[in-house]
RNA sequence: GCCCCGGCGGUGUAGCCCGGUCUAUCAUCCGGGCCUGUCGAGCCCGGGACCCGGGUUCAAAUCCCGGCCGGGGCGCCA
């Protein structure tokens, strides 16, 4: 990356570029001003360099011009590489011109230094400025290489990129609440999901697609691990036998991710003092029932064809620690329509969910491809077939048997991550209270 | 939707329980000064705050009520 103002990052200058002239830019993290000597700490998105400016070594006005930088100003520097057992990182870069770019207000809502904590409220309302601080920026790096993993993991397992409306006309499952929006003389809502969308795509023939996109929920809750919009990593793929086929790609997929993220961020994590932990396909599988059967051992009951309650869902993470673990064959009436049913008598199907220390990540299924049941489980629902005329017809002239899952991204990160707080792995939170920047 | 908790300078806090030199603590920050190796620089001087409204009281940051804003738990989910 080169532009005319700028040729070298601040986490490139090494020792080894002793006597090299450099264009830096980027923002004022410190001055320090000793009289005859100044240190100015310029930073970019790699990182920190110590610019040193001995009254004696540089031109007058750059010396006088680095006394009156204001922490966050945007300059650009030309100088000189030393390498200086003095200097941190034993390297320092000496200015011939500093000029700055764009200058910073005082007072700034939070410090990006990281030398005074702040809520996350006020980081999140000062999200540009918080965002400026190693931490968060490492969260985003992260989170891009994931993506990226994702993509290049699918890929290569021949799924095809696809991007489904946001704009839909009828409720898809059910269940969660939408958030209504005026599509000029009707009504529409944002998508939950990509879901139905996903499956008439299988009609058309893809037989294996993804998509990663927004997904929108307007439910008022208030907690750490929910967001009102959030992106979703959704795969569809046909010709499956059963749901363990997408279980695979699942597993493969994460432990291809959680890989490449350790490959390319051990170190800045290990400063942090986050651990990315291994996991490795396959993961352990249990049935809804064994672990109706392990909650009942920790002294949780649950009834069977309840949904597990979060604190249920807490104590297999402490079981299960840093494994992934695949929950299969939930009971049909935790399930919307769409999913395969397994075994008539015992109300089973063939849906699975993921939990990961204690959270749930994905859930998927084997959907049920067949016309007249699929229609009969919408009506069995309490739903109108004649809204999901559109859907139903995709299933009329040739579906294939399918299955699939998704995936919450920020649910994923945060938990790969371990912070505390979903709307750190997200730039610009979405929730019941937040609805700006 | 139900429940719990909290609001003090730009930021993070002490003080609140047990009202009274609180003329409000400390750090960071901001402005000024000194200093040629800082790296959480140091030292000196200065600046800046009790969410809003009402009530109780001789007296309210402190007690009570309402509002606004925020944090979290549950439910539901990714």
């Amino acid at each position: 990356m080169r532009t005319m103002l700028k040729d070298t990052y601040a986490g490139d200058v090494s020792p080894d570029m002793d006597g090299e002239r450099v264009r830096l830019a980027g923002w004022v993290h410190e001055v320090r001003d000793l009289g005859g000597i100044k240190f100015v700490l310029l930073r970019d998105r790699t990182g920190v360099v110590q610019l040193t400016l001995p009254k004696a070594k540089v031109p007058e006005d750059t010396f006088e011009r680095a006394g009156k930088l204001r922490k966050e100003s945007v300059i650009s520097v030309v100088g000189e590489v030393k390498a200086n057992e003095k200097a941190p990182g034993g390297v320092e870069v000496i200015p011939e011109r500093i000029e700055v770019l764009s200058e910073s207000e005082t007072h700034l809502p939070l410090d990006p230094t990281g030398k005074v904590d702040a809520d996350l409220d006020t980081r999140l309302d000062a999200r540009v400025l918080d965002l400026r601080r190693e931490e968060p920026r490492t969260y985003f790096m992260v989170r891009n290489t994931f993506t990226t993993a994702v993509r290049e993991y699918l890929e290569n397992h021949g799924f095809v990129e696809v991007h489904t409306p946001k704009i839909i006309a009828t409720a898809t499952e059910g269940g969660t609440e939408l958030f209504p929006v005026v599509y000029f003389e009707r009504d529409a809502y944002l998508a939950q999901s990509p879901q139905l969308y996903k499956q008439m795509l299988m009609g058309a023939g893809f037989e294996r697609v993804y998509e990663i996109g927004p997904i929108f929920r307007a439910e008022e809750h208030n907690t750490r691990r929910h967001l009102n919009e959030a992106i979703s990593i959704d795969i569809e793929m046909s010709f499956i036998e059963d749901e363990e086929e997408p279980m695979e790609v699942l597993e493969g997929m994460l432990e291809h991710a959680f890989e490449r993220v350790r490959q390319e961020h051990s170190e800045e994590l290990k400063r942090m003092g986050i651990e990315v932990p291994e996991v490795e396909a396959p993961f352990e599988r249990i049935t809804y029932e064994e672990a109706l059967d392990i909650l009942s051992e920790h002294g949780i009951e649950v009834e069977w064809g309840e949904d597990i309650p979060t604190e249920g869902e807490r104590k297999l993470g402490e079981v299960f620690e840093d494994e992934p673990v695949f929950v299969t064959e939930w009971p049909k009436e935790t399930r919307p329509f769409y999913t395969m049913v397994k075994d008539e008598e015992k109300g089973t199907t063939r849906a699975f969910d993921l939990l990961f220390r204690g959270i749930e990540l994905a859930s998927g299924a084997q959907r049920e491809h067949r016309y007249d049941v699929l229609r009969a489980q919408i009506e069995e629902d309490g739903l109108n077939p004649e809204s999901f005329e559109k859907y139903l017809e995709a299933f009329r002239y040739g579906m294939p048997p399918h299955g699939g899952w998704g995936l919450g991204l920020e649910r994923t990160l945060m938990t790969m991550l371990n912070v505390p707080n979903i709307r750190e792995v997200t730039l610009f939170p979405r929730d019941r209270k937040r609805l700006e920047p």
